[in-house]
DNA sequence: GTGTGGTTTAACCAATTGGTTAATATTGCA
DNA sequence: TGCAATATTAACCAATTGGTTAAACCACAC
């Protein structure tokens, strides 16, 4: 028996969809209330207006993300094997929700202000990255990098495939099951690409 | 004596301006008209409506992408130096026109269908970087990797720090000169991460 | 039953916005 | 100069859209 979803879970999920195929901007209250199959004022029911639904998908997405993410690399306790489960976690939760991605960062580039507060709630794992990181250099098992940089190759390798995704599906001629293959491949793939580049 | 710009041009600038800024949903007509110092009627005068107005700037900015960054590939004889003059030529050309990237990911998702022609004027280039990698395998230079799949890691770690921008210069606590600075450094440390990671 | 609370709806409203029109200014040229 | 084509503007229009209101529905306690 399962518990069908209450009417609040219902316009969130329905809101999430339309957020992140057209935008905020592009976002139209009628077509959320419609995917949800409610009243469009029922919408300001739950949610005041537009300003605060979209808080409420957009927090809760970045909150999923984050707490799965980073704390996969919180709990490594050496930089290879902490880049091997946060690529693979990240991957593994991009699979689930592909479209997050190309919805954070379009919202960061619209109105910085509300989103950099959870950003933050990253900071844990980046320090505990940066331990691991002194940690290989000290015993000599890196090459001399930047480890900001090398975080940001790291973000990158796993984010771009699902941020350019329309892109690369329409060059290599990919459905989405392709996509969906490339994925799992670059599970493995990217951890070797990246190691092999930074190991003495 | 500098030949100011033709009205037309002026509302392309504009125009790029606010399309880069806002989005094709979120920009308005008349933040266009007020950016060039024109009155809105004339915008449609130029240009009949606002979807042939974003053509018009989206054409002209992919146009410029596309002939710079793909040719110098074409010139390239081997595949490290195809690598590096493609990922200095990319980032040159990026920090030109910062907003590009995350203008040209944004209307890929909300529109494929208008795009995917401009694409794929980069065949030629993609063509013969498959040309470079297979000389470079048969030569026994680089190891055993699926081409498509470093295509797409070179792309991401090119154009991902623009598109991520607004969270790395929060993450860095970097203003718009340590962001450039970081660009400038990646023009010479992203191929080396790249070929170290390839090279036998 | 009946009142009472939260829930849902249909109808409505004011503001915004893309686009038009008709009149005016400017330019090029015979 | 005068005329025709082009460039520019102010005023206007119709449609969309976020948001409101007041009434109806519904579960449940008394």
């Amino acid at each position: 028996m399962v518990a069908e979803p209450t009417t609040e879970q219902r316009i969130l999920d329905a809101a999430r969809k339309v957020f992140t195929r057209k935008g905020m901007a592009g976002a139209r209250m009628q077509e959320v209330a419609d995917e949800a199959g409610i009243n469009k004022a029922l919408l300001h029911y739950y949610f005041r207006d537009k300003q605060r639904l979209f808080e409420g998908v957009f927090k809760g997405s970045a909150d999923r993300q984050l707490s799965c993410v980073w704390k996969v690399l919180e709990e490594a306790t050496d930089l290879f094997t902490g880049i091997e489960r946060f690529v693979s976690t990240y991957l593994d939760r991009m699979l689930e929700e592909p479209l997050l991605p190309q919805f954070i960062i379009a919202e960061l580039h619209r109105d910085p202000t509300n989103l950099l507060e959870f950003i933050d709630r990253g900071k844990g794992g980046r320090a505990h990255y940066l331990k691991l990181f002194e940690k290989a250099k000290a015993q000599g098992e890196i090459i001399d990098i930047d480890p900001r940089e090398l975080l940001v190759n790291i973000m990158a390798l796993c984010a771009h495939p699902f941020i350019a995704r329309p892109m690369l599906t329409h060059i290599h001629g990919m459905n989405d099951e392709g996509f969906r293959r490339m994925i799992l491949q670059r599970r493995k793939s990217v951890p070797q690409f990246i190691i092999r580049s930074i190991r003495t």
